[in-house]
DNA sequence: CAATAATTAGAACAAACGTTCTAAAGGAAA
DNA sequence: TTTCCTTTAGAACGTTTGTTCTAATTATTG
């Protein structure tokens, strides 16, 4: 059973770069099994767990938890030769962690340096609420003339405005038609 | 041919309900086609123009464009209602996203601030890849004498160091047992 | 160590698979 | 309408599928 997480990681590796399950056939050539009867005893273990589901005509597909990841935490024990290992059982799903409501989330890549003192990068992509309701300080998306930024929502008495993360901006007081397009809820950066 | 995006969106919503497309013959019940001939034809169409792919055991997979709604660009049509429309239909996209290799991934809670300059707060989860080769400047997780830290890794000479992003620390000259467990290749941060 | 439980190998089988073919049906343009 | 091209139906095929069984192997436990 300890060994099936690892037959799960090379089947997430496979799902990584087909967006597909194999047949049990290539699954036993993937995984270095020599039987599909081992595979097929492997697959119900691995359903049974939440981790991979079957369709109607009886193909393997990834269920809830075949999407989750080992959420380590930053604890190692002393003398240990590795970071402390994670069941994967207290994992987190990745999707699940940045997206409350996919009906109501859309994702927008970020232009410019507007947002560096708050830590938001050029080329991070920010997730969006669009149905939340929003309040003074929160990070919006707004639309101003059809042009599209993220800022910080302030108020100055009783007037709204956007307030860049950068000294070398000013503050936005819109005049024409604008409106808030949503408030971000999360953030994904890329390195490699 | 205008018919095969229709065709398209009913697969879309099989494959959110099922996370796996189905065999040509279930296809050709989902669809409303008598005979399994058209499903091949039709799945030739949407291969050529990219929605779909064939896995190596002759399945049917989405292909890049099939999840294409899925992440929304920061682009907007002036005047337009909303933003593009995204339907995030599942998360998959923003897994795939950050996380190439499942089996050598790990996720890692930031803690204290000693890499705010590289936009990196307390209570980012960073994504990291134990497997990949590391070179100079590279942002890499660290285990010294037990304990685990986030760091730009340089080199002084020819000896390697740790440098964190904040003037108010110090660059790290290890001198015990010490080892890099990973490299920084994604972030992911939570904002409610 | 021995005893027990959990996995895996291997072979067999009917059902379902994807492919291919010819012919019929549908759509677009004159 | 007629012509041309695309899409669908239907049947046939060899191959591969998932399942099941028993026996061998490997882990686990006392």
């Amino acid at each position: 059973m300890k060994k099936d997480l690892n037959y799960l990681s090379k089947l997430q590796d496979y799902y990584r770069d087909h967006r597909a399950l194999p047949s049990y056939a290539t699954m036993a050539d993937v995984l270095g099994l020599a039987s599909k009867s081992a595979v097929h005893a492997l697959v119900k273990r691995l359903v049974d767990a939440g981790f991979l589901s079957i369709t109607p005509d009886r193909r393997v597909a990834p269920d809830e938890k075949f999407f989750e990841r080992a959420m380590t935490q930053s604890v190692v024990r002393a003398g240990a030769p590795g970071i402390a290992d994670s069941d994967l059982q207290d994992g987190i799903a990745v999707d699940r962690y940045l997206i409350n409501s996919a009906a109501t989330t859309i994702l927008v890549t970020v232009k410019g340096d507007s947002m560096v003192e708050a830590a938001i990068l050029e080329g991070d992509v920010v997730v969006i609420d669009t149905a939340l309701p929003y309040k003074q300080g929160d990070i919006v998306i707004a639309e101003i003339e059809g042009e599209v930024t993220l800022k910080t929502l302030i108020k100055e008495g009783s007037v709204w405005a956007l307030q860049p993360e950068n000294a070398n901006y000013e503050v936005i007081r819109p005049e024409g038609e604008w409106r808030i397009v949503g408030v971000l809820v999360g953030l994904m950066r890329k390195y490699r």
